[in-house]
DNA sequence: TGTACATCAGTGAACGCGCGTTCACTGATGTAC
DNA sequence: TGTACATCAGTGAACGCGCGTTCACTGATGTAC
């Protein structure tokens, strides 16, 4: 049956949210387009009225995942302003690793990325970029030999690997998944105000 | 056909081989038995001879792949000792970054273990903590206010991310993938000795 | 405003394909005599 | 040392299954008159 053009609407949003959280939580290719539709209360042949290939919705997927963590994570879209220290805390906490579907895409994608095409590289970079320039922009000056912009990209790798090792130790070690993110939650507070 | 006891270990050594090789290349999920079979020069059911299942092999590739990486890092295992600053260039240098398949495993694997199992797992955190070991053993004192321990923990996650981050913006932005490289270098160079 | 009908989002069966795993079979190895 | 035979690594067909994608069909929406 055809759907009102503001149902359409909604369904197509509700893929692209199912996707994001899937993506996440099991990796592009841990997820089937069954799968994602069902999260999304559609069928498969759904999703291809929407989107021309189960890439062409990663891409997509992605670009909202990384929106949102920006809009999360910054002023501009936050109800409240959020400070660099607060920012850090939630990046670097147990909470944000403890939930893949939940946390930063560029954390569960970041050894994915390299193998996906262009299309999802280049979402990757902006997110990656928007949030780097934003964590420039607020920096204080430090007597460390890297300059503001070194320092904000190599900061955010720096949380995107702290969390992506936290999360790989934990099974084996939790007590080890703990102390990473302390230790680099301290490593970017030093980075970030001397 | 029966084959000798020695030969059967040489192929038992191939399909770890391949194995390390294309997961580190394509992902678990991306490549099948098959592939890993023929990369061995072997049929698929050769592989169940030698292993359980797909995630046994996995698990001995990685530990295969991490003690192959620790060797070549390390005075332990080198034909010539390798200073850190050695360590740290090889580590962030585009040759491995370009690498998929002949870099280091962490990096590759690092968002894809916490999707695995505990046996995979364990053979990370092994191959981590062995890793971080060495380094905090050879870090000189500096004014930081982590220890070595703590900067030990942070630079081996800070360059696994730092490499991860490189690979993935790299199709979209060669100049920033080589710029993250270069930063993350500079920071590692401060860590380790002030 | 009421009626006729074209549109098209969504359904679900079907496509070919590759997945991980199993298993009956092969035949050189390696052992027992 | 030579012969008979048990072993078992490796082969390749077959298993059920889920993958991404296509497509004929449905029927409420939304438009034209």
């Amino acid at each position: 049956m055809k759907i009102s053009k503001e149902k359409a609407a909604d369904n197509r949003r509700a893929l692209v949210k199912a996707a994001a959280k899937l993506f996440k939580e099991k990796g592009i290719d841990g997820v089937g387009v069954a799968e994602i539709s069902k999260e999304a209360g559609l069928t498969h042949g759904a999703l291809y009225a929407h989107f021309a290939s189960k890439e062409a919705l990663a891409a997509e997927a992605l670009e909202y995942s990384l929106a949102r963590g920006y809009a999360m994570l910054t002023p501009d879209g936050a109800a409240r302003p959020v400070t660099l220290n607060e920012l850090y805390d939630y990046y670097l906490s147990t909470r944000q690793r403890d939930s893949l579907s939940g946390g930063c895409a560029m954390t569960a994608a970041a050894s994915e990325i390299a193998r996906q095409d262009e299309s999802v590289s280049a979402r990757f970079t902006e997110g990656f970029m928007r949030m780097a320039g934003y964590l420039e922009g607020q920096l204080a000056d430090t007597d460390s030999q890297l300059d503001k912009r070194e320092r904000a990209l190599t900061m955010l790798s720096a949380m995107i690997g702290g969390v992506a090792v936290s999360r790989a130790v934990l099974k084996a070690d939790p007590a080890l998944s703990d102390e990473i993110l302390a230790a680099m939650r301290k490593l970017v507070g030093e980075l970030s105000d001397g």
